[in-house]
RNA sequence: UGGGGUGUCGCCAAGCGGUAAGGCAUCAGACUUUGACUCUGACAUUCGUAGGUUCAAAUCCUGCCACCCCAGCCA
């Protein structure tokens, strides 16, 4: 790749892509950007890695260069092929691309040499010291650490004991190979880290062939200098690290030096997020799994029905700061309903219906005509049949109507959508004093589309039960959230955590328009009543259930007194 | 307590010495075949705090305060 010219540097948008550019200009840069995205595959992808997926192939995109997607398998006792298989398809469902895949273990046998290297410059030593003495030595924040005695090892005793540890001659944790640097620094990840452990476990993907394996911080800064990564971008958490990751770079004897920049990360309120507190809740059953709806997986997210560059736009708007971020949800949920409301099939459906008898209406029934996607002039459009009994919601009609109420209630009119305006002129109840049934009038000349103006305040959708569908349709709380004080819903308290597990809400009584083509791919506008997807795991072709995507924004809210 | 980082509207977030962008939320109004969408208007004399430098500071200096991260042979 030709070197990067500065007047290719391009117009910054957030402080990573200001650092890139003062790279550029200060001539740092041989060749063009390069970038990776190094998920360890233990877990499945969460809304907070959307920051750094977007960060990494994006600001790559952006110049031009490349990101590679890399495992950072370096730890087998916590990773799985399950969720290495699960990471490339949620990146793609995200619509990004990667240049190449790679894994922290091509590089072993690099990673090795160069350890090797240290010894023999007397930058690293073979410790005896156990775990837990490793730990004593080391001091704490405020006191400085003491020198292992084994620090001074020869160079020809470390290379014959790191090889013998490669060998497998000795146990899981009685040694390790440690960086010299400075036991007395007050960064704690100074204070001779340990460099390689012994391990003897089946991994994933490279079996029993290696007995030690390099910890993160060598293997990292030595994977992005072999792969030619000239920006690694991660989180704030490993700011404390960027002088080790230095260290090694600079003592690596690899020609191409990148950078390490580290960026916030993205929280969502009252959502629990962190690989393992999603883990915990999977584990011990208190969701359905790792895409139930109420997480913030990209799984489950997807199969609650939000289309990925909901995701992007929200990532995108958030920004990248090195504050800590933690957006509201309804920030989240304008940009997924944003993206809805040009993408969602608007279909009727009445969740909770009550039954409505136009008194006037002779005919048998006649069609009429809807819009699809009416954000959209070229819009197909479908045929439903009007009639004289139908379905309305339940919460159209009040008996005694708040003030400002606009839907149904004995003297209103409201325009059902799409037919004609009726006029409410009575209703029947039940014996438990529920209302069983709304009367009204239809005016004749008022049909949509007729181009008579009729000015009414409310507009309510309907059904026709002959030719509508019983589905079901689940709602859910804001994601999973934090119960509030006072809440009486079931709770499951998980370390400091506190989580709600009665956020479903489970309609089995509700309709759809029959003759619409539902598919797992299309989204739906069910009115007034939200966005709504077709669950793509639940639901056969006899029994469709319809997960809750978001609500739509603002609805009648009844003067608070 | 040592080190590192961060503090700008209810929530995100620009700004980098020249007199506070934008988005979400909220409120008011218009429009409407969804109380949606769209549109229009309102919304920080003030940038954690106290001083200092300067003609001029959110931006520079000093001292405080608050929050986050680090003592894995995890990443």
């Amino acid at each position: 790749m030709a070197d990067i010219k500065k007047a290719e540097v391009i117009e910054a948008t957030n402080f990573i892509e200001n650092e890139i550019n003062k790279d550029i200009l200060a001539g740092k840069i041989h060749g063009g950007i390069q970038t990776r995205h190094p998920p360890e595959p233990s877990g499945y992808l969460h809304i907070g890695h959307v920051r750094n997926i977007v960060l990494n192939y994006g600001t790559a995109l952006k110049y031009g260069g490349i990101c590679n997607l890399r495992y950072d398998d370096t730890n087998p006792l916590k990773e799985k092929q399950e969720f290495v298989d699960a990471l490339q398809e949620d990146v793609l469902w995200l619509g990004y691309k990667w240049n190449e895949i790679k894994y922290a273990t091509d590089y072993f046998q690099e990673n090795y040499e160069i350890a090797v290297k240290l010894i023999k410059e007397g930058k690293a030593y073979v410790c005896d010291l156990s775990p837990e003495e490793v730990s004593q030595y080391r001091g704490t924040l405020t006191e400085p650490g003491k020198n292992s005695p084994y620090r001074d090892r020869s160079v020809e005793e470390n290379l014959d004991l790191f090889e013998r540890m490669k060998n497998g001659e000795f146990e899981q944790g009685s040694r390790c190979l440690r960086a010299k640097i400075d036991m007395a620094s007050p960064n704690m990840n100074m204070r001779d880290p340990v460099i390689y452990r012994i391990q003897y476990l089946d991994h994933q993907r490279i079996g029993r062939s290696w007995n030690v394996y390099p910890t993160y911080d060598f293997s990292h800064p030595l994977d992005d200098c072999l792969e030619g990564v000239t920006h690694s971008i991660c989180g704030l958490e490993f700011e404390d690290h960027r002088p080790l990751y230095n260290w090694v770079v600079e003592n690596s004897g690899l020609e191409n030096h990148s950078r390490q920049i580290e960026y916030s990360n993205l929280m969502i309120r009252n959502t629990v997020s962190g690989k393992r507190n999603i883990k915990k809740l999977v584990e011990e059953g208190i969701v359905w799994g790792w895409d139930d709806p109420r997480l913030i997986t990209l799984k489950a997210l997807r199969r609650r029905g939000v289309l990925p560059e909901s995701l992007i736009d929200f990532v995108v708007a958030a920004g990248f700061a090195k504050t800590t971020t933690i957006c509201e949800q309804s920030m989240l949920e304008y940009f997924i309903r944003n993206t809805l409301n040009q993408k969602a099939k608007r279909v009727m459906a009445v969740l909770d219906p009550i039954k409505l008898v136009i008194t006037n209406y002779e005919g048998e029934g006649e069609e009429i005509l809807l819009e699809d996607y009416p954000q959209n002039e070229e819009t197909t459009k479908r045929k439903y049949v009007f009639g004289k009994e139908l379905l309305i919601e339940r919460s159209d009609f009040e008996v005694t109507p708040p003030p400002k109420y606009h839907r149904l209630y004995v003297g209103n009119t409201v325009r059902l959508k799409g037919a004609y305006v009726v006029k409410c002129t009575g209703y029947d109840l039940n014996e438990d004093g529920s209302v069983k049934c709304v009367y009204a009038e239809y005016d004749k000349n008022t049909k949509s589309g007729s181009g008579v103006e009729v000015k009414v305040k409310g507009t309510i959708h309907w059904l026709n039960e002959k030719y509508a569908t019983k589905c079901e349709v689940r709602t859910f709380g804001n994601l999973l959230a934090d119960s509030e004080a006072g809440s009486t819903n079931e709770r499951a308290e998980l370390g400091e955590v506190v989580y709600n597990t009665n956020s479903v809400d489970i309609n089995k009584n509700a309709y759809v328009e029959s003759d619409v083509d539902f598919t797992m791919e299309d989204r739906y506008q069910f009115m007034r009543n939200g966005y709504y997807a077709l669950d793509c795991v639940d639901s056969k072709p006899d029994a469709l259930v319809f997960n809750q995507v978001v609500g739509l924004k603002g609805s009648y809210k009844p003067e608070v007194k």
